[in-house]
DNA sequence: CGAGATTCATGTGAAGTATACCTTTAGGCTTAA
DNA sequence: AAGCCTAAAGGTATACTTCACATGAATCTCGTA
């Protein structure tokens, strides 16, 4: 088939989708189920910020796509409306700590809000006090209340301790015109024990748990959204269930769920089917996995690239033998030669090996050996043929 | 045989270095009066 | 003389290196039964 006549037969089909947008993981729906509970509290802690009173700081946790982001946006929004109607000065900052070069460090986090406020700051080169004060000067200019909401803010602190979010909440006391309260989210449910006493009881005046969805609430969840997004009749009977099964293996994450959906009709409709059944949902299982993983792969340093390459190599050689950082630091050595890389130290490589533990590529855990020393045992934790693809991946951007 | 010492390979923290980028300042040149 | 541009000076954050010390269980050593 010519590509004119795919393209031809592509527009005469209809769409299986109603309104794609509400698959989206950016969008908001206007009542998010099974979630009235935390909506109700996140108002109330909120709330006086319509009245031009600092709310207290409220510090969020549950589980990955347990509807946390979603219900905070969502109440963000209506209370946007209406501060906006009612010509209150409120300012909402959204900010994903985890983004990497955007918010994971001090500098940078306090940057980003700056910037916010149209007010740019380079990438390096003031001393990080100064950028507290040009931020300081840039809201003080003028009265308004500043909800300042850090999304994965465990993610941050981790990396570089809690002190900013000392100094965040410190910040209260020497503004006189304007207001910041702060909401943190965090996945990791024992963040906050790891946290200074004090840190602790400032940035969490309030508290709220996000519990797990379970199977049903997850399958409301889906036929909401699906009725909302794709067109009547499209699924076959049980994939909803058996999506909704799938995300409760994954401790309930919901997001995971729409997602899956979403690929699932996209493969269905690629390949010119009527209906959507079981099949396209395995392989759009497959499919996200594998887009996720090499959209992480791609956007790496030409260092870290490298040594996941060689992890890759030795996993390969020694299916089922463990392998240690040792093994792997000489074969990218070696690697390095062959590519025009400087090598990096082995010191350094160690990070690097902790860094793609932290990103969930790999697996890597600190055992020690008795006599024969202590090292990490590094593992992937990617399926066989996806590892396969990142392996082929690599090799292009290295012979390139 | 078992408790304690030893050992190995590398984890990990601190301090130092290179690089890239920022602001300030001091010329040096141009321009207008 | 005032204004504008440029380059050097002095400063910072970040990624990485260097140095030095910490770790923890398998193995070794040696005293004891």
């Amino acid at each position: 088939m010519s590509i004119n006549n795919f393209l031809e037969a592509f527009i005469k089909r209809e769409s299986l989708f109603k309104n794609k947008a509400a698959l989206q993981s950016s969008y908001i729906p206007e009542e998010i189920p099974h979630r009235e509970e935390q909506m109700t509290l996140i108002a109330k802690v909120l709330a006086p910020c319509l009245r031009m009173e600092r709310p207290s700081n409220l510090f969020i946790y549950g589980k990955t796509g347990s509807g946390k982001t979603l219900t905070v946006q969502n109440t963000i929004k209506q209370i946007e409306l209406i501060a906006k109607r009612e010509q209150i000065p409120v300012k909402f900052i959204y900010i994903n700590c985890k983004l990497k070069k955007v918010a994971d460090t001090e500098y940078r986090l306090i940057a980003e809000i700056t910037r916010f406020f149209g007010r740019e700051i380079p990438p390096t080169g003031l001393p990080t006090d100064e950028v507290y004060k040009i931020f300081y000067r840039t809201i003080e200019r003028e009265n308004q209340i500043i909800i300042l909401i850090l999304d994965e803010i465990d993610q941050l602190v981790k990396k570089v301790g809690d002190e900013i979010i000392y100094n965040l909440t410190r910040i209260n006391t020497e503004l006189k015109n304007s207001k910041l309260g702060i909401i943190g989210i965090s996945n990791d449910v024992m963040f906050a024990d790891n946290l200074d006493p004090r840190v602790k009881s400032s940035l969490s005046e309030e508290e709220l748990v996000f519990p797990s969805y379970n199977a049903i609430q997850i399958q409301d969840i889906l036929k909401k959204r699906s009725s909302e997004s794709i067109k009547e009749g499209v699924m076959e009977e049980g994939v909803i269930a058996k999506c909704a099964a799938y995300a409760a293996r994954e401790h309930g994450d919901a997001r995971r769920a729409l997602e899956l959906l979403r690929v699932a009709v996209e493969l269905a409709e690629r390949k010119t089917l009527q209906h959507v059944t079981l099949k396209e949902l395995d392989e759009a299982e497959d499919k996200i996995e594998k887009d996720r993983v090499l959209d992480m792969v791609v956007a790496q340093p030409r260092q870290f690239q490298l040594i996941l390459y060689t992890i890759i190599l030795i996993s390969e050689k020694s299916k089922t033998e463990s392998l240690f950082t040792g093994d792997v630091y000489d074969l990218y050595k070696t690697l390095c030669g062959k590519t025009n890389l400087r090598p990096l130290t082995q010191r350094r490589v160690s990070d690097v090996i902790g860094e793609f533990d932290i990103s969930g590529i790999i697996n890597a855990r600190v055992i020690s050996k008795g006599r024969y020393g202590r090292t990490r045992e590094i593992k992937l934790v990617t399926g066989e043929h996806i590892t396969a693809k990142i392996k082929t991946l690599l090799e292009n951007i290295f012979n390139a």
